[in-house]
DNA sequence: AATGAAAATGAAAATCATTTTCATTTAGGG
DNA sequence: CCCTAAATGAAAATGATTTTCATTTTCATT
């Protein structure tokens, strides 16, 4: 899926990948299951992405650095990360299940547009404050949210000549 | 899929369901499309909602209604109400496409428990704004947007004695 | 009202993402 | 080093969605 952004990326420093394979272990360890190599390998996978990958795309990822790890690992590993917080899904009208990971990463949200697909992200600090309030509100335990905002984008209005 | 509001809700209008088949039948009409009683019937049963259908669940109850309607012409009737803007997919994490209808609907968003699944309703009125305002800043022709707000509902959060 | 071309319908089959099964291999505590 | 529980991955199963196709219906035009 094409995507762009508003700001730029860095691949995760030493530090973070060690920081959230902790964060990994632990909760392996928590829910007694073992460290192994194709988890290990599947996790820095995913941190050196920024998109919103599905399974078979971060599968696509993992095989080029191992190719036998199998698609059945991926699949039960991501789930593995969004239990511990480290992956979260995000909803896509393209409606297959998308992944991004969430380790130091700004709260960011998106616009996508209905012509293209192409998604940009974008930043709102005013959006995370709204989650709360409403939270509060409703005496609804907030954790985390989506939003998205669908549209044309500015290459799609410019392409058909349709104005703002 | 458990959904709580917290507005009522009345059955639509005979004008805003008159106004609603107008719409579709505009767009069938320009896309070179048919005017058929299962439409008819399917966008009626539509309207009669305000749950997040899944086509599946949309079919058992246009099947109340005329039990020759198979499932594949509900699905392909979705598409179109979609297509013209009377219907719009809204993500749930149950992965499951689901879609709720946009006629004469305040534009509103949800809380998801992440626990039990329930969907709450609120409206935003600051989330509204912000969509204009984003659009704005980053020249993107917004047209809708989906706020989804995660977390643990009340009721779990007293049925598992975890206080916020 | 009759005609005919284009579209709609719906049952069944196909597709495709996701999930489970199961035989085999591996991790890691003792 | 051993042993047991867990992990792996290939293949099969599942389940939602989409396509196919033979038949029926719509509707613009007679």
């Amino acid at each position: 899926m094409l995507q762009r952004r508003i700001d730029d990326h860095a691949p995760p420093s030493r530090e973070s990948m060690r920081e959230a394979q902790d964060i990994f272990y632990k909760h392996l360890k928590r829910v007694g299951l073992k460290h192994t190599d194709q988890r290990d390998t599947i996790l820095r996978t995913f941190l050196e992405t920024r998109d919103h990958l599905s399974t078979d795309e971060l599968f696509r990822l993992v095989r080029k650095k191992d190719a036998k790890i199998g698609f059945t690992t991926v699949y039960r590993t991501l789930k593995l990360l969004a239990e511990c917080g480290l992956a979260s899904a995000v909803p896509f009208p393209d409606g297959m299940a998308r992944y991004e990971h969430q380790f130091n990463r700004r709260n960011h949200h998106h616009m996508v547009c209905t012509e293209c697909d192409a998604s940009v992200e974008f930043f709102s600090p005013e959006v995370n404050k709204l989650e709360e309030e409403i939270g509060r509100k409703y005496h609804f335990d907030a954790t985390r949210h989506n939003f998205q905002i669908y549209g044309i984008c500015e290459d799609c209005r410019k392409r058909t000549r349709r104005p703002i």
